[in-house]
DNA sequence: TATTGTTATACTCTATAACTATA
DNA sequence: TATAGTTATAGAGTATAACAATA
């Protein structure tokens, strides 16, 4: 696709990874069907390690979204049995997410699977591998 | 995060990948807000060049959804005066979607806003991002 | 018969605002 | 008062199945 604006031209780096991410987003609702989970599902079971309790609300900051939908979200993994709301020890209005053993599970599976590189990446050769993990690495380094 | 799993580990260069498409996720929703569109929204301007019409099918594809969502979508666009829907000169069946006036206008914002590298690829020195667009370059050549 | 786009349905995610129970 | 989580509401995206028009 022809991503020219008035002449200038996006990052080439950048606007490769950009393609790259968007062929990885397409492929987020089909694992995520396979797992029988939405992608937010998904991602939240990915927050929450085994025996690593989450306040909702670090959850809600961690999937990005706002406080009033982690309500939901927490609602319906809980329905399913994958994970618990508990109340927390000190604080009493806060409420903490607990992995179950049948979650520990799934989230295995989850992980398993989105370890999976895409084709893209798999292909490349060892040492391009490696240099892009190089680059990759000083980029996230350095937090913002 | 750990994404240990049974004691494998995620291929790094994908791991690290993977996170910065997390971080870059994160952005969509705040630049969809800037410019007043939903994800979806953006991504099917940014499908539909001026004079270049796209059969609804094609957008369908181009978004990753269901034949039956892209008429909604459609249908919010083109209430905002952005897009048209046309009936299609050789197939009858077929609508093609053009790009209004307006809707190119707001299309090339959307391609500037697009185009900001996120942070920690703009600060990478110019050889790492000569590097990484050589090897992103190589991964992507040759569609699977 | 097969295909394109639509509609109906049901569910998930989304933010805002008002509420509760704590602090 | 301020904060953590909930609820109510309204809007947007999602897939499935049934449908109309056209091929």
């Amino acid at each position: 696709m022809n991503l020219d604006y008035d002449g200038a031209r996006m990052n080439q780096a950048w606007q490769l990874l950009y393609d790259l991410m968007l062929a990885q987003r397409a492929r987020m609702p089909a694992i995520a069907a396979e797992l029988e989970l939405s992608p937010m599902q998904i991602q939240l079971l990915r927050l929450i390690e085994p025996d690593r309790p989450v306040p909702m609300g670090k959850a809600a900051c961690g999937l990005g979204c706002d406080a009033s939908n982690i309500t939901g979200i927490v609602d319906r993994l809980e329905a399913r049995g994958l994970i618990e709301r508990r109340p927390a020890d000190r604080d009493r209005r806060v409420k903490v997410l607990v992995i179950t053993r049948d979650g520990a599970r799934v989230r295995e599976a989850i992980l398993r699977r989105l370890a999976e590189p895409p084709e893209p990446i798999a292909r490349l050769s060892p040492e391009d591998q490696r240099t892009l993990a190089e680059i990759l690495g000083r980029a996230l380094a350095r937090p913002a």
